[in-house]
DNA sequence: CATATGTCAGAGATACTGAGATAT
DNA sequence: CATATCTCAGTAGCTCTGACATAT
């Protein structure tokens, strides 16, 4: 797909960009992940644990913005996978307290790397500058 | 899901930003088009028709980025509707030409009007200058 | 023979919905 | 009783793949 050809009406609609852009840089990420066996999910998860130390479920839900339902799912990986634990929180026994182990601190570093690497492709065409106006426009629009 | 509330390391990864901007302006897109019973794949081909005039399915899918298998049913939608035409080639027996119907120019006029006010939701919080800027950086992006 | 087009069936990942069990 | 948390099953829309027939 060339941007040129499009027509104008699309061209002109943020929306549309912001869904090719966005769908670009998936497949990048999805390649990335794919090469580390891991997934975007995994990254937010284990650095909000290790940000914030041991939270709920719901309340790490919230901050990443991943659905209850998937934070389960999400969890039973990463938890197969040694990275993080589940134990039942004592002053509320509806949740479970999750929380980093030493291999999901360095399996943190490992995703850091890889996901670094995407910006990097994702902005090459633009200067630090643009780069960081980018951010801050798109920060804005979800606050 | 409040930004402040995420790991800093997220909200720093402009795929992260770019991904939940996308999602939202999604949203405010399917909620718009299920008003009106339509899709934003028909805005791009009634876009492209009616700027372009009749084409392939094939080169309308490359000007909008959308698949091939995809444009079939969606070109089966539009022409249950009445909304666009799909006629042989002469001049190349493989292709039919897609064109566009007064009713089909209608609905193009119809589905825009939607599309304007999600852009307007969407960006709410940018000044006019602002708006300009964001889809200047996504379109180099793009290119 | 290699390529392009259109058609069709289906996979895969993401996001979400609904329901139930448990606890506050 | 109303609400919150976690778990599980399943749905919906979007994107993409593979296969096939037809035409260049």
């Amino acid at each position: 797909m060339e941007i040129e050809d499009a027509p104008t009406r699309l061209r002109s609609k943020p929306s549309w960009l912001l869904s090719k852009v966005a769908g670009r840089a998936h497949r990048l990420l999805a390649g990335a992940m794919v090469a580390v066996d891991g997934r975007a999910y995994h990254f937010a998860i284990l650095a909000a644990v290790d940000e914030f130390g041991p939270e709920s479920q719901a309340r790490i839900g919230h901050r990443c913005g991943i659905d209850q339902s998937d934070m389960n799912a999400m969890l039973n990986e990463l938890i197969a996978q040694g990275h993080v634990r589940r134990t039942p929180d004592p002053s509320d026994r509806r949740r479970n307290l999750i929380s980093l182990t030493a291999r999901g601190k360095r399996r943190l570093a490992e995703l850091e790397a890889a996901l670094s690497t995407v910006q990097d492709d994702l902005l090459a065409v633009l200067p630090a500058a643009e780069r960081k106006h980018l951010a801050t426009l798109l920060t804005r629009l979800l606050g």
